[in-house]
DNA sequence: TTGCTCCTCACGTCACGTGAGGTGGC
DNA sequence: TTGCTCCTCACGTCACGTGAGGTGGC
């Protein structure tokens, strides 16, 4: 017979923790000194705690524990059982693997944008784009909609989205109420979805300018670059693109005016 | 200005969450009737709720949201503090990830047992064995020790096992204190690890018996084995083989008196 | 007497949920 | 008056851990 600290120690059970299975019932002393309180294990309970030990490693929780160890005359109840926990660890496991591709995905989008912002110039740039996998959502209608484009991509395609959200808009001329643009996603296959037009889009020579601040005030940068294109006399392919770098996060709003969105109008050569 | 229900609606948080955030300090009502006790919430709330959520969906801890609330001004330090928390995640990950494996493992095993109980006709029959890899530990001394090197090979190689421990016996007649013998594991890799030897061995015609029970009975079995191979004049090629193919489980030991354990001896053609 | 082991009881953790009992305004 | 919304307070969940205060035997 061993006293709960001999026990604790062969076990590697804490002493707090044998009591509380006492209180649980889960694992009962051998005998109560009814004089001192003090309890007592045989050397047959040392199997039993291994038991749970081993259960509790598997996280069962400890009325699963105490259920297997009141019928495990039946090993086919355990193997249900065991099936049964394993479902649920499995659960678990889809949903922290889920949070963990969305914080990959939100510390990327930080650095990317912490990036964007040290090389960004703010200067009107010519430079070449690759020609990219995208997939678009085409809408007519407000600017401030095109979220909806792209948390419809998101959903369908989160997985293969491997770029900045960009915007390719089709007008000539600024629209407020009936605008025709496509909200995209650069993506990494070329898979289908129904509503959304997944394939390539051209690169090129263009014409970059990096606006920071609210989206409201993009008017003055495209105004900038349409007058840095007028002089140098460049014929532009549509639809004009706006990439953005940095916009309102995940989790964070963040703040307008630290905003990044890149210009980008493809000119013919 | 609304109310804590229609708060709750616009927000998916429950009455009883909003107010134990306010209680915890994490999103405070705009005001609070001193009359009623009636909590009322503006609409910029509506987004710290928001923000509330999506840092709960990623399982940060209620006193890390409260944390990246009040100094969320440094987007840096709520990237560092993501990091962190992405950590947190990993190790859960692994974590439950071992569990999985273990559970597979256990669940596999029980199940094998059960095919190899149903299969087993406890008659000393011919068959053919095939070649395999396997990772093994050479042992001297008793029988009883085995555990020992199964578990030295299960620690190192572990995730390689795809087969039942089988243990190769090299002495020619029984010895209780000196025998000479390896624990080994069936494995799918010529992966090398120190003091293990990985390699293949032979397969072949063989005498085989299914025996039921502990082992310190295995001796029966053998006797009714070696009768065959004398009566039928066969000559054996040595070690003789026990493979274990439903023993203590990693949970329970199991009742002994259904433990199955198969001998094959192979004998020359 | 000191040190050690054991005991019970109450409270803390974590993020809420449940339920009782009560209020105030339509 | 009934129904609705809101309130507080206390307790439950889960598997223990912490700490206070006390006991009994060497």
């Amino acid at each position: 017979m061993y006293s709960i600290g001999e026990f604790s120690k062969i076990t590697g059970l804490s002493v707090k923790t044998l009591r509380f299975y006492h209180e649980q019932g889960v694992l009962k002393p051998t005998c109560v000194d009814d004089q001192t309180g003090y309890r007592y294990y045989d050397a047959a309970k040392i199997e039993t705690a291994r038991v749970i030990r081993a259960l509790r490693e598997l996280e069962v929780p400890l009325n699963g524990v105490a259920e297997i160890l009141k019928n495990h005359e039946d090993e086919g109840d355990v193997l249900v059982f065991l099936e049964r926990h394993r479902q649920a660890i499995e659960q678990k496991l889809r949903q922290l693997t889920a949070i963990r591709t969305s914080l990959d995905r939100i510390i990327l989008q930080q650095r990317e944008a912490r990036v964007a912002m040290q090389n960004a110039t703010f200067q009107v740039q010519e430079k070449v784009v690759d020609s990219q996998v995208i997939a678009g959502v085409r809408m007519k209608g407000r600017y401030s909609e095109c979220g909806k484009g792209f948390s419809q991509v998101g959903r369908r395609l989160g997985r293969y989205i491997n770029g900045k959200p960009l915007l390719l808009i089709y007008d000539t001329e600024y629209k407020e109420e009936d605008a025709d643009f496509e909200a995209c996603m650069p993506v990494s296959r070329e898979t289908s979805a129904e509503g959304i037009s997944v394939r390539r889009i051209e690169g090129g020579r263009c014409v970059s300018l990096v606006h920071q601040g609210p989206y409201e005030e993009l008017g003055r940068s495209y105004q900038k670059i349409l007058d840095y294109v007028k002089r140098k006399g460049y014929r532009l392919r549509s639809p004009c693109r706006e990439v953005y770098l940095k916009g309102p996060g995940m989790i964070f709003k963040g703040n307008p005016k630290k905003y990044l969105t890149e210009i980008q109008m493809l000119i013919e050569e």
